[in-house]
DNA sequence: AAGTGGTCTAGACCACTGT
DNA sequence: CAGTGGTCTAGACCACTTG
C-alpha cells in the first residue's frame, strides 16, 4: 500500500497538534490532553485511526517513545485501542466518567441536589474488631468517630458512620456540615488512591426506620468500604445505611487486561 | 549518603531476580511478575525500598526503560510508589483484588459455592427504548434476550436478565447451564473492557418473591450494566436482581491520578 | 511486501529530596 | 551535595495484519 496515495476513506484525520518545549508541562502530557481533547469534542472520530506513530512524532518533532507514552496513557483511560498490524483507532462509545471512587456528597451535588449535613456525632472511640482489622490496627486503639445524617431538600438520604486513624486528621464539625469527608481529606494532604467496597442491601431497623423517615422493613442499601491512600496505608473505615428509594450507586468498572 | 555503607536499618531487598532473554515473555514482563510475586509472598516488605532503577538495570543486564515499564506496571497495579528524590517502596497494605468486572458466577464460584444456573428464555426480540439506549441500537431492533436463575446449594441466589447484540454471539443453552455469561463471551474472542453499572435496592414483588424464594416485600439488591469491548462498543445489556440475604457486592475501586 | 504497533537499548538532562 | 525518579532522544529489531 501507498503511502497516501490508497487512504482508506475518511478514517484520516486532519487534526493538527504542536507542543510548546518552553512549557514546563512535559511535551508527552501536552500531547495527550490534545488528543484527549480531540477526542472529546469529536474532531477524532469514534473508529477512527490515529496514523502512525512515526509520522506523528515527525510531525511534532518528538521521538517515537514519547508519542507512545501519549498515546499509551489514552490508551490507559480507554479512549484509544491499539490493534498491531491496524494502527490506534479512537473507542467507539463515549465512555464519559473514567472510574471514580465515589463521594456521596460529590454526586449528590452533581446532581444537582444541594446536599446538606447534620453532624450527630464527633469524637474519638476505641476500634472494635471490625474496626481495628479495616484500619489494620490494634483492637481498643483509639480512633477518630463521625456519625452524620446526609440530606437533600431537607429529606435524609443516608446515615453515615466512619472511623479514621488517630492524629490522621482533625475534623471540625463546621467543616463537616460544609462539605464532604473525602475533600477534607485531600485538603489536609492525603491521597487517596484506592478503596475496597461491599455493597448489599436488608430490611430497616426500627431504629433506622426513624432516623431515616422510612417504614420498618423498607429496603436500605448498604456500604462497607475501606479508603487506602497512596502508600497502601488504610486512612478510613465507612460504614453507611442509604434510603433505597432516594439513592442508587453508579460507577464504572475497567477490567484488568 | 555513601553507595553500601550507610544503608537504611532493613530496608534494603537481597532479592534477586533474573531475566530469560530466550524466552519470548517481554523482559519488562519478566522482572515485572517477579517483583509482583517477592511483593505477593512478602519477600519485599511493605515499605521496603526497591534499590534504583539503575542498579537494578545493570544487575539484570537491562537498560534502564525497560525497568521503568516493569515498575511502572506494578505502580499501575498499586502495588508499588514512586517518590522523587526517595525511591520506589512497597506499599504498606496488602491490596488483594485489583478491580474487576465482577461475574456472578466466578464470584460465587471462588466462594466455593457451586454455581448452579437454570436458563428460563434463550430467544431474540425486540429492543425496547431502555434495552436500545443502553446497547446503542435502534429501538425494535432485535436482541438476544436471555433470562437465568443462578442457584447455589439448590436455593436461589438471583434471576438475571441480559440483553446482547444480535449476532454477537451465539448462545447455547447448553453453556449457559454450564458456565457464565462472560465466560462464553471471551471465549467467543470477545475482549471485555469495561462497564457503567448502577446498584440499588428494593422490595420484592410478589412475582419475584416467588421466583427467588423470598417473602413478598424482601429487600432485593438489584444492578443494571451495560458492558463494552475494548474498542468501546456496548456487547451486553443486563438487569439482574439478587437476594439481599444470600448476595453482596465486592469490589475495588482505583482513584484516578 | 509493506505498514503497523511491541519491545529494547544506551545514553542524556532535569526536578525533587535528603544531608 | 549526592541520589533518586521524571522526561526525552534516535535509533534498532521483532511480531502481527493486510493486500
Amino acid at each position: 500500500m501507498g503511502k497516501r496515495d490508497t487512504e482508506a476513506a475518511g478514517t484520516e484525520s486532519p487534526v493538527q497538534f504542536s507542543v510548546d518545549r518552553n512549557s514546563p508541562v512535559p511535551l508527552y502530557f501536552q500531547l495527550s490532553q490534545q488528543l484527549e481533547a480531540a477526542i472529546e469534542n469529536g474532531r477524532l472520530a469514534p473508529g477512527s485511526l490515529l496514523g502512525n506513530e512515526i509520522d506523528l512524532a515527525g510531525r511534532l518533532g518528538l521521538s517515537r517513545p514519547t508519542v507512545r507514552q501519549a498515546i499509551q496513557s489514552l490508551v490507559d483511560k480507554g479512549l484509544l485501542v491499539r490493534r498491531r498490524g491496524i494502527g490506534t483507532q479512537v473507542v467507539h462509545s463515549q465512555v464519559k466518567r473514567p472510574l471514580e471512587l465515589s463521594s456521596l456528597y460529590d454526586d449528590l451535588e452533581a446532581a444537582g441536589q444541594k446536599p446538606a449535613t447534620r453532624v450527630l456525632l464527633n469524637t474519638t472511640t476505641e476500634a472494635n474488631a471490625e474496626v481495628a482489622a479495616a484500619l489494620g490496627i490494634a483492637e481498643g486503639a483509639e480512633v477518630a468517630l463521625v456519625e452524620r445524617l446526609r440530606l437533600t431538600h431537607g429529606e435524609p438520604v443516608a446515615h453515615l458512620r466512619n472511623h479514621l486513624p488517630a492524629g490522621l486528621l482533625r475534623l471540625e464539625t463546621a467543616d463537616l456540615e460544609e462539605t464532604g469527608l473525602y475533600r477534607l481529606m485531600r485538603s489536609a494532604g492525603i491521597t487517596l488512591h484506592s478503596a475496597r467496597q461491599a455493597v448489599g442491601a436488608r430490611a430497616a431497623t426500627a431504629e433506622e426506620a426513624e432516623r431515616l423517615d422510612e417504614a420498618e422493613g423498607a429496603p436500605l442499601l448498604t456500604m462497607q468500604r475501606t479508603t487506602f491512600d497512596d502508600t497502601g496505608r488504610p486512612v478510613e473505615f465507612g460504614s453507611h445505611v442509604y434510603r433505597a428509594s432516594r439513592y442508587a450507586f453508579e460507577f464504572q468498572l475497567l477490567v484488568r487486561p
